[in-house]
DNA sequence: GATGAATGAGAGTTCATTCAT
DNA sequence: TATGAATGAACTCTCATTCAT
């Protein structure tokens, strides 16, 4: 591995915990085993390098999407419902890290990610947001879902998807119990199966 | 409003951009209209003024459910479907800062929110939290409900209240839209009901 | 004195020593016998210190120059080669540091200087350049100089009196003499007006 | 050209603004197009760059000196103002960084300069110190000029024909002018040749 | 309670120089 | 000769915290 990637991976590691103004560049370089002036050497500061790394996540979970049968116009919703959840849930739950620092982001700055995700548009014919959209709305006016609005549909999916694997200390508290996670992760994927095919299919 | 409300909103404010790391002694300061010094006068240092306001969120919290309706013993889920989210949503639709510090502290340090968790429902002898995991478990057996698992259940819900709330940008940006907040929300509030009830409800 | 004022002084100091880039903010906060920190407290940045150094230096001057008869309308060309040599090069001569840090400044960055006078040009109504230029002219069509161009009767007097201070170690070497401070200014003096008198008055 | 060549030429480049500490190798090298490791292959290191860079200008000051006459004992004044200022107003209005490095060097390390000219003057039998001092002395015993002392006679002569260079920028602002190169050079030389004669010849 | 000044540790960044190839 | 990567010391600047009044 060179040195680039290995600034990059303990990137991703010490950007995880803290956010962008809590990770260290010290630390970084010595989770890289790289001297500290390497980092500014490829990457020319901090910030650059944090740019670097959130676009490399949004890239690996565009791929993650395309790899699980992409949003091509011929999808229909049972099989999504089917196939999306699982590849979507085991990729965070897989990637903490990213969840972390895209969570973070996405809580206190949307428009870094707003950027990254608006370069992958441009630069990723298959996936055509206007395609998603008309989708969503043909799924519904074939009478085949129960949302209307693309948007709501959108979120329902994400939420249920995302937000359990970062929230999962609050019951897990207030329930007093310790979840062992690959069965947690299991069960996730059925639960919102289920709620998805029960509350939005017709 | 004495200086010690007034450090504690700018507090407020402040962490919510930025996290805990990003948050500046100076800035709380400045936007209290308080001398920097008092910060320390009062609270002793940033961690503690953190902590308190990390408990005032928690408290403010548990205020909200409790006033709508609390979550007693004879409540149905039908009608809780219907009052819940709407009470949820709102309190952070209108509280965007504290949705803020809690989801980043969530993602974060959820042992901190743990702690905080924990105070309160020593404290708090109405908001039994074994009482709740009962009440999800006898709907289930009730034959009222189809989640047999009342951490998923619990997850479930949360989820598509909180999350869309943060990750709103996405759709944004994805599908090219600005939307109007209160429209937004009073969409929020039919979606996720709905999903909810033809989702969980037998 | 003040901490500022100390720290104003040490920079003096500093920076007439390699300019602004050799200069070291630790050396200031020593010699000023203050915390590093204190500089960027009251300054904000090495570079504000700077300007602040450079306006006080022209500052400084503009003074000597006003209190030395200023330049009123009625100056005539006798009396002016007569005091303005005599206080310019005392000026430079007692303030070392200040002519090191303009002439390196003129070298290096015009710009800065040329903001700082403009500066003391808008704010000093007793000192305006149009008068001088046009006392200039004045002086040649009355018949009282050889010189017809403002721009070079200008150049011609400060560079006698300036340079030879800086340029003092060439003849110093070639001649192998070494000057004793106080003769060699006022051999300048004597040499100046001579100069100027014979050379220019008519 | 060799890469020395460039080098040395991207050198006096970059060590005419901002002196020698605001000098980067990096950008020598980049100006000169050559990996950065070979300045330290070729000259050691930056000091000593700049030391070659001094040494090649004050040998092609010397030169013009030469070439414009030298300084030959049977040179009379009148001949001398006639000559000189000319020779040596082009040469350093025709190489500005030139005299903005001897400029920079002489307000702040008039001891490097020393050394400089002392080797020069061992080593080149033609231009002998002395000589110039007894001429100057000469021309004064033999009633040709005003001047006694040498010293004064060298610095009124350099003075006017160097610092105008640099100080144009005063006039420049004072006047709310912006002069045209070629034609203010030529000016400069009039008034210089015009100032010496009526004030230095008898 | 309140203030402006002060502190020290440490943050990100730069830069001349060296190394391995 | 030539190169890209690497190094370490030093630099400017920040920040939570404390002090004197």
């Amino acid at each position: 591995m060179t040195s680039k990637e290995k600034i990059i991976e303990a990137a991703v590691h010490e950007f995880s915990k803290g956010g962008y103004p809590g990770a260290r560049v010290d630390n970084i370089a010595v989770k890289a085993g790289v001297n500290k002036a390497m980092i500014f050497y490829y990457f020319g500061s901090k910030e650059e390098l944090y740019k670097i790394v959130i676009k490399k996540i949004v890239g690996e979970l565009f791929e993650v999407i395309k790899e699980s049968g992409g949003l091509s116009t011929n999808l229909n919703p049972e099989v999504f419902f089917e196939t999306f959840p699982e590849n979507y849930i085991r990729f965070f739950s897989d990637n903490r890290e990213y969840l972390k620092i895209i969570g973070t982001e996405l809580i206190q700055n949307p428009e870094n990610l707003k950027r990254a995700l608006q370069g992958f548009f441009n630069s990723e014919t298959m996936l055509l947001p206007k395609n998603l959209r008309k989708l969503f709305e043909e799924w519904y006016e074939d009478g085949l879902i129960t949302e209307p609005e693309p948007v709501h549909l959108f979120l329902n999916i994400i939420s249920i998807c995302i937000f359990p694997i970062i929230a999962r200390a609050i019951p897990e508290t207030i329930f007093n119990l310790d979840l062992e996670n690959e069965k947690f992760i299991r069960e996730r994927i059925v639960s919102v199966k289920n709620l998805l095919k029960r509350g939005i299919l017709k």
